[in-house]
RNA sequence: UCCUUAUCGCUAG
């Protein structure tokens, strides 16, 4: 299984589906019965497809071919949910896990997070926060900058202030993900001059900013007509290493 | 051999 697993992990990425799929059913004839990971890769394949359906007909499966869905094939689905802005069903199968005895890890809980931000029910993704907590699991960056994208994205920069002051004081590192979302929110809510007084201070900490974290911020020069500056700032960029993107 | 987070751009609306 394991080749064919790799096979079909390599065409899915490729784009080749189909033939994934002929994979696929040529292991169940030859003996060769797919395994927990076959399920993963092509439940997953489906979801980034928006075959959600398909997706879940494929979670029943494992369970008639005696395949024991883990850990990851409720990830996959709960993010493929999400995606597809099915919200509602990614907390039913989040709660379904419990039943199963799957219990949830970081990720289970960082996925739905996610998922509850883009659909701006941050309310109950900071409740969520607080559950994995209480589970005795730690938000780390991913979980922490789901709610920082929420809060830049909705111009809330006090709240997003906060959300880097509680990752930092939770042992969390600020890094070039977390810098690049704050200062793009900055940019929206027109605080450019903050925007690049961040990215200098960035650079006082001897970290180099990302290309992404600049151009946020040259883009908002240029819709205040200030294109000098943004030049000069690209320019910087460039001295400095970065290779535009 | 499998799953989750940020910016911009592109495409579609």
């Amino acid at each position: 299984a394991y080749t064919f697993n790799s096979l079909i992990s390599g065409l899915c990425k490729a784009g080749d589906f189909e033939i994934a799929m002929e994979l696929f059913e040529e292991m169940k004839k030859k003996g060769c019965p797919p395994d927990e990971f076959t399920y993963n890769i092509l439940i997953d394949q489906f979801c980034i497809s928006g075959k959600l359906g398909r997706a879940l007909g494929l979670l029943k499966d494992m369970e008639s071919n005696g395949c024991a869905r883990s850990v990851v094939t409720y990830n996959t689905l709960i993010d493929g949910l999400c995606k597809s802005m099915r919200v509602e069903e990614a907390e039913e199968i989040f709660d379904q896990m419990e039943l199963h005895g799957v219990s949830r890890n970081l990720v289970t809980y960082n996925t739905l997070i996610d998922g509850l931000c883009k659909s701006k029910r941050v309310d109950e993704a900071t409740e969520l926060m607080n559950k994995m907590i209480l589970e005795g699991l730690k938000p780390d960056k991913l979980t922490y900058n789901s709610l920082l994208t929420y809060y830049c994205k909705e111009g809330n920069i006090k709240k997003a202030a906060e959300i880097v002051q509680t990752m930092t004081t939770n042992g969390c590192e600020a890094d070039m993900v977390t810098y690049g979302t704050l200062i793009s929110g900055l940019c929206k809510a027109g605080r450019t001059q903050v925007a690049c007084k961040l990215l200098r201070s960035i650079q006082m900490k001897g970290m180099v900013p990302s290309p992404k974290a600049y151009n946020p911020v040259i883009q908002a020069l240029f819709k205040q007509r200030k294109a000098k500056e943004a030049v000069r700032l690209f320019r910087e960029m460039v001295e400095k290493g970065e290779s535009p993107d």
